[in-house]
DNA sequence: GCATATTGTTAAGTTGGTAAACGGTTTTCC
DNA sequence: GGAAAACCGTTTACCAACTTAACAATATGC
């Protein structure tokens, strides 16, 4: 075991040398896959998911809604949409409401019980960043923060 | 059009200050959407997707590596890695070679072609990123590259 | 030598999507 | 006013990228 481990050792440290640790997509995943696995451990295995508590927080904050609208925002399509949104109205945290207007859309509105849980939510998963982020100071979740932002820009760029 | 349209950058705009966008977790997972999006298609259809790309490079940085090293140092699952190991074997671009001492492993040793086709690839990524990438300056390459692995540091912490 | 561990692999299931098509509805545009 | 186009939510079929559990073959610890 002590030979193994050792040359275990060697090959994790030889890591910081390799051409893959130099790109910023391959941290990015990895980074991901770290947070994402945080995330579900601490709002546990009822919990919502991230994909479900993002949308939860955009029809909180933007009660009314559509689905189309919402994808958009959350970059997905349509179509992948009505599970988390199936999801949602299963949860009772929200309703499809019909529009006056537009027969075709359907808002989104969230119940009290969906405000509820979002407040609970929201509360767990900044416990899950502050803790597992704590080793970064303010400033660097700050910057952190700016230059993911700054990313997806390039992406607006490109397809404007 | 335009009324729509209104609406839409309002809400693009909003999102700004939206919950949402003050998660490291939401911004870290859009921006590996994007980079991503933008890895294959500046590798084309029949190039190398990003994962297969990681693997090959660990091989051609470690050759003769076992799968199960392989496995762990990309942090998935033995049972994962074997599609990929397929795929690499499929074009050539490795071999699944006997090790004398222990008849259990396969070490993944890169061909010529591999070898040739990763320098190709890496040249793709670099340019890709730098592309991609090139509102930011080096030194918030460099900056972003230092976080992100500090973030995947709080990964090896917790499962020691 | 026997129990235990490890390696690569298969099989089946899960997650998180996409693309294409649909019926129902609205808007556009002449 | 009416046809063509666009838009909305949805279903269906598909895909990628995994995981878990089991397996045979092999190696190791005591």
């Amino acid at each position: 075991m002590t030979r193994k481990q050792a040359g275990r050792l060697d090959a994790e440290q030889a890591i910081a040398a390799t051409d893959l640790e130099g790109f910023i997509g391959y941290n990015l995943k990895r980074a991901y896959v770290t947070v994402q696995a945080d995330f579900r451990a601490t709002l546990g295995e009822d919990g919502l998911g991230p994909r479900v508590f993002s949308a939860l927080s955009l029809v909180v904050q933007f009660p009314q809604i559509s689905q189309s609208e919402l994808a958009r925002m959350l970059g997905i399509e349509r179509s992948g949409l009505v599970a988390i949104v199936d999801d949602l109205e299963g949860r009772g945290y929200l309703t499809r409401a019909t529009v006056p207007g537009d027969r075709r859309v359907q808002a989104l509105v969230p119940t009290p019980d969906g405000l509820g849980a979002y407040q609970s939510a929201l509360d767990a998963v900044r416990q899950h960043e502050d803790r597992l982020l704590s080793h970064l100071t303010a400033d660097e979740k700050q910057t952190l923060l700016h230059l993911l932002q700054k990313i997806r820009q390039s992406d607006r760029e490109d397809k404007a």
